[in-house]
DNA sequence: AGCATGATACTTGTATACAAGTTATTGCCT
DNA sequence: AGGCAATAACTTGTATACAAGTATCATGCT
């Protein structure tokens, strides 16, 4: 498990909360691996208290399971319940992106073609760190120009699962297609073509689909069933 | 604020989470109203860490704002945020309604229309109360037949902030015409009408839209700006 | 009077002690 | 050896003590 140094003024919930997110979703902490308060607090350096509260909102978002008076474990990864991740962000980006056309603002297109140009600059120094929170505040600024902000946090709420088999995944979907996607899905916006932007996109969402029979084959202890 | 007695085996954060969220759906919690831990944890006659915990999740839910040090407040209504749940449940429960007309299976057919009979005897004994919990059953079991079970618990969530101002305007639609809706919703399905059967879910979900001019006028202190 | 200042009484954040339940182990008995 | 029972070593749940920050109010000074 690895360990990161505690922000200044972050408290120490927040910081058990970002260092177990990290360790779960890059697969540090192996899904069905046990994991208890009292290990944990020694290895963070924390008192039962903050991880305790950490564990309980990781278990909200189904990350960890809590099992009462017998144990915590990180959850296994559940195939159906990252589809059903994939089919929400689908309807919902879709809708998002249909309203754009309905009335896109000038002030919102010029933020987002500013990301598309510092994602572009990321691709040429192939920066593929930097490229990723990118991406995400893409849909975000999309999500934000038609005033649903609150819609993407519960989207992105679910894509923990999603992050979890992309580290699994090696063959993750080049960041150059991606960016030529956000390029046309903001041409087919100006040009106020619904129908064309709803293909984008959902041609766009739709790339992030991994073969499951493959990962679990590889890693069978890691899924659930 | 109402107190409940705790139900066997139901822990002691658990009590809190009912007692709380019940008391802050019927306003008996007034928004933007002070609470406190120390206060909550007397009244629920319970220690402070069950009711800090849940304090803590009804934070993630926007219902509690706590601000470190400082107290913990009841959370005022915000519209946009009710808007914006009706719009991700519209959209949702859109898609959902669309699947399901693609291959209605026999056997969700049976359990809707069992609902439904449900309803209309609550309706006969004028059991409100009844009533609600079959409204709610009725688009869980629609999610289930198109197996996004999961996808309507995060509507559901939404969900709270919807049931406070059902609270606040007394005259919430007629069941009857929400019994008749759901009937046509099941009616459309049946014929494999996806376009009928959309517009029907339309209408159903923005019935529960509030006049907002009215309950804030009526209630300034309890809402945003 | 008005303002600064310090004590006090709050608040939530964190640490720790104890309670209650589960699991594994150990050792005895058959 | 096999099985059963007591026990010890875990787990999370809850209660409480202490830490640290904030707001209020009283007091004294200018």
């Amino acid at each position: 498990m690895k360990l990161f140094d505690r922000s200044p003024g972050e408290n120490a919930r927040n910081y058990a909360i970002r260092v177990l997110l990290y360790n779960i979703i890059n697969l540090e902490l192996a899904p069905g691996s046990a994991v208890s308060e009292n290990e944990l607090s020694s290895t963070l350096n924390l008192s039962r208290t903050p991880v305790r509260e950490a564990l309980i909102e990781l278990s909200k978002s189904s990350l960890v399971e809590i099992l009462p008076q017998r144990g915590s474990y990180i959850s296994k990864i559940d195939y159906e319940r990252i589809e059903e991740a994939r089919f929400m962000r689908l309807v919902l980006e879709n809708a998002v992106v249909k309203l754009a056309c309905e009335s896109p603002e000038p002030v919102d297109l010029k933020k987002l073609k500013d990301n598309i140009s510092e994602q572009k600059f990321c691709l040429e120094q192939e920066d593929t760190a930097r490229f990723f929170p990118l991406d995400n505040e893409f849909h975000m600024l999309l999500f934000q120009s038609v005033n649903k902000a609150r819609t993407f946090e519960v989207i992105q709420s679910q894509m923990v699962h999603f992050d979890r088999i992309r580290t699994l995944s090696l063959k993750s979907s080049k960041p150059t297609k991606i960016v030529e996607d956000h390029e046309n899905i903001i041409y087919a916006i100006e040009r106020r073509d619904t129908e064309l932007a709803e293909i984008l996109m959902t041609r766009h969402i739709n790339r992030h689909q991994m073969e499951k029979s493959e990962l679990v084959a590889a890693f069978p202890d890691y899924f659930i069933q």
